[in-house]
DNA sequence: TCGTTATGATAGTTTTACTATTATATTTGA
DNA sequence: TCAAATATAATAGTAAAACTATCATAACGA
């Protein structure tokens, strides 16, 4: 039997928690579909519940607007990769083994989990390729954050951070080779398929291969003592 | 005498050569400092030509609209800086030395340069941090890149990942970690201002030389045969 | 000076991003 | 089981954004 398992999220993101509703979960499932089908800027709450039969004000109780359920996506996205390494690195003791884990968890292709039915987490996968950086690039940067919707990206840029450390304790950047490696495994993604000039990444290939082994060449020979 | 300058673009970007006119000039001037001030999701044509005291259409008349605006305005700093590390690596012959340069080119402060007037560098380069993610973040992206509207940018990843090829010919990833580089220069800085705990950047020191000192340790160690 | 071109002034359209109100359906708990 | 609370749907409305179109006038160049 597979677990029902439910990724817990900070209650400043949404207005009415999503997942204690069937509207709510639509809202979310659905919006996974159509953002990435027709990219965040063009995305509406009107479209949306056009797409799932209901209305804009329904859709408006759940969220405040498109930026934070963008943001709850995100979001529920990193809280899942986290849950994902803690799970495949248990009764790991070797940190560059756990490390190399982690690489492979951020790199590589995400497939739907059954465990979280309704959720695509491959169509997620691609929404945090092309939209998650619009979750912080924006002018209230500083007033979200106070209200802890980065809270999930940042724990798992501390748990793999903690991985280096163990590994090379007079590394001075952990955080920031964490957060580049983060940034570079979606943005590689991004490149090798838009703008392939920027990368070594090349689509003919294993993109999630290779994306996997530069992101293993920086992290390892900038830990090396 | 300082020599008068001009960053050639590429047509593509713009309706009318905003360089060709006391308007257009006075459009990428103060479409700079308003960006900067109120950020790019709330500025508007509308506001843009009130604070420069003309017209929206005037303005549609040299911009197809403010994306494009953006796209010209982070093209002409990546052209600039490109123009600044050819300067400051010319008559350098050690591949080395000349990386150290470009590195620090691309993670320091700009300073405003009197042979550009009436173009401030140091606010373009607020602006690349906070807002040139989303040029090509977008949906259309392959359309407009076609196009040729960032050119400027990967003759600068071009550039820099040629000096690694020569430091290192047997290295995998020279555009990739170009490109990882670039985009991690600007996002260390804003980590560093809004999400501290993604960064070991700290805001106490010279954000800058930390920045500087990142890079250059990512880099060489991978660089490193 | 005549014709071209740039700008300004004004108006209009569609869409977005909401807010508000009321009606109806569903759930819950006393 | 029935009343009350709550969720959703239906509808309407507003301000602003993102344009497009037209016409008058100013400037400029040959």
């Amino acid at each position: 039997m597979i677990a029902k398992l439910q990724i817990q999220l900070n209650s400043a993101l949404y207005l009415r928690d999503p997942q204690s509703s069937d509207l709510g979960q639509k809202i979310v499932q659905e919006s996974i579909v159509l953002i990435d089908k027709i990219g965040f800027e063009s995305f509406t709450f009107k479209k949306l519940s056009i797409h799932i039969g209901s209305t804009e004000a329904s859709i408006y109780r759940y969220f405040e607007n498109k930026h934070r359920l963008l943001i709850y996506l995100i979001s529920w996205y990193w809280n899942y990769i986290e849950y994902r390494i803690s799970f495949e690195t248990h009764n790991i003791s070797d940190p560059e083994e756990r490390l190399k884990i982690a690489v492979l968890m951020i790199s590589t292709k995400v497939e739907d989990d059954p465990s979280f039915p309704g959720i695509s987490e491959s169509i997620l996968q691609q929404i945090v390729i092309n939209e998650s950086d619009k979750t912080y690039l924006t002018k209230n940067v500083d007033e979200i954050n106070k209200e802890g919707v980065f809270r999930g990206y940042k724990s798992l840029c501390e748990t793999i951070a903690s991985y280096m450390i163990e590994i090379n304790p007079d590394f001075k950047f952990p955080r920031s080779l964490t957060s580049t490696s983060l940034e570079a495994a979606h943005q590689q993604l991004f490149f090798a398929e838009h703008l392939p000039r920027l990368s070594d990444v090349k689509k003919e290939k294993d993109i999630y291969e290779q994306n996997y082994q530069y992101l293993l060449t920086i992290i390892f020979n900038s830990l090396k003592k």
